[in-house]
DNA sequence: TTAGAACAATGTTATATAACACAAAAATAC
DNA sequence: GTATTTTTGTGTTATATAACATTGTTCTAA
């Protein structure tokens, strides 16, 4: 049996995660009560001090979790791709959120009360694993990016999030575009530099023929070079 | 009744959030498989690489979590007291551990296999709900903790981590000094900053009567002063 | 009690990176 | 299609912090 469809989107292959640890009457919940929502590209999705409410799926598009630091420097701390969960940490730790949450391309996303997914959690043991798992992932993300932002200079901070984005989000058909667009801006507030030694890094790059830049695509030419630059700094 | 000891400890009130949300069975599990370890000062309890095997709580004593970064420059990532849990993140991630624990002073540790919990979690909804909140609480200091180091100043992050010791590990009878003595350089890799520049800026707020020190005490004089050094950077 | 190591303190130099300024190119609006 | 804003690119300067060197101090051990 196929499951109901909301704006054409079909609920049990978008949210296969969790769908597949829950039972048929815990996913007729869902489906009622799951919004599906459009973004803009760079609309904020939720802010800083917001009241976390909903479990979000990203369904289509690509979004950035940002925080504000310093002086209103903005430092990207995850970006999320299709099918993943995000938005949750915050009800969970019973917070309001630390980061602000924005599409960078026009992107849909699923809304599921949290209070709904907390009830579930408690009858369904392994949905809660599933949350414990990706909760230790991330933290585990996290506890790297401390130690690779704070003590890897900029040449070897660039080359790793140009690893991270190809792994993120994979490479277009010609086998070396990475599969995502970013403002010069975007990619500095990913590795903790100014856009200005974002921009000339990358040209330094470019130079040494590691990557080559047309616009905001970025083509990865020399994989293992790029791997030894974020290896060694 | 009151619970079984173990070498003198008496698991039911030291191991009190989780034994909170238990059943009798449950717990006489626990009993049975928990084990008590001493460490030495100095002595690593896990370290980098290694397969988690156990969740640990930490009876007494003062733990660091902490991260071998570029050049065998160390990092602290989180600081634990009694009565914390650690160890289990890298367990429910399915990876060996990214990070390494050592005891700052003597210390006495509750070892539990995680086998034990990961069972327990998949009948008892209320643990799995702990952890998730653990967890959940973690990332986001996690995720605070990357803007922080990343984007300020010297003077700002090593007031910071004052504060947060303070916050952790309380102050001694006088009200004033800070409950935990560090060496300079731990002072420095929870600070980011290397050890002379640890000295300097400790130096530097005794110029300015923000704090007092003597040796490796340290009395917070003026809390409102290094809050403010704290924020600005 | 002395020898040796670990730790703390301080000054000096080197350097990575931010900050600033400006020009060119591209995107967007009118 | 021109005007205006945003983004990208490049050179210059300033500065925060690491790196290094040296000395004094405290702790540890034989």
């Amino acid at each position: 049996m196929p499951a109901k469809r909301k704006n054409g989107i079909d609920l049990s292959s978008s949210l296969s995660d969790i769908w597949k640890v829950l039972s048929d009457d815990e996913r007729e919940v869902l489906r009622k009560n799951a919004r599906i929502v459009n973004f803009k590209k760079n609309e904020l999705i939720y802010c800083e001090n917001e009241i976390p409410k909903d479990l979000m799926c990203l369904f289509k598009g690509k979004v950035k979790i940002f925080r504000t630091g310093v002086g209103g420097r903005n430092q990207i701390i995850r970006m999320i791709r299709p099918v993943q969960y995000f938005g949750y940490r915050a009800y969970f730790a019973h917070e309001p959120y630390v980061t602000a949450a924005a599409a960078f391309e026009p992107s849909t996303v699923c809304m599921i009360p949290m209070e709904i997914i907390e009830k579930m959690l408690l009858g369904n043991s392994h949905l809660a694993m599933l949350f414990i798992q990706m909760l230790s992932t991330d933290l585990g993300i996290a506890d790297q990016r401390v130690v690779n932002l704070t003590q890897k200079h900029i040449r070897g901070r660039l080359a790793e999030s140009l690893l991270f984005l190809k792994e993120s989000y994979g490479l277009e058909e010609d086998g070396a575009t990475i599969n995502i667009y970013l403002a010069r801006e975007d990619l500095a507030s990913l590795s903790n530099m100014t856009t200005s030694n974002a921009i000339r890094t990358l040209s330094n790059f470019v130079d040494e023929h590691v990557i080559a830049i047309d616009g905001r695509k970025i083509k990865i030419i020399d994989e293992d070079k790029l791997r030894k630059i974020s290896r060694m700094g």
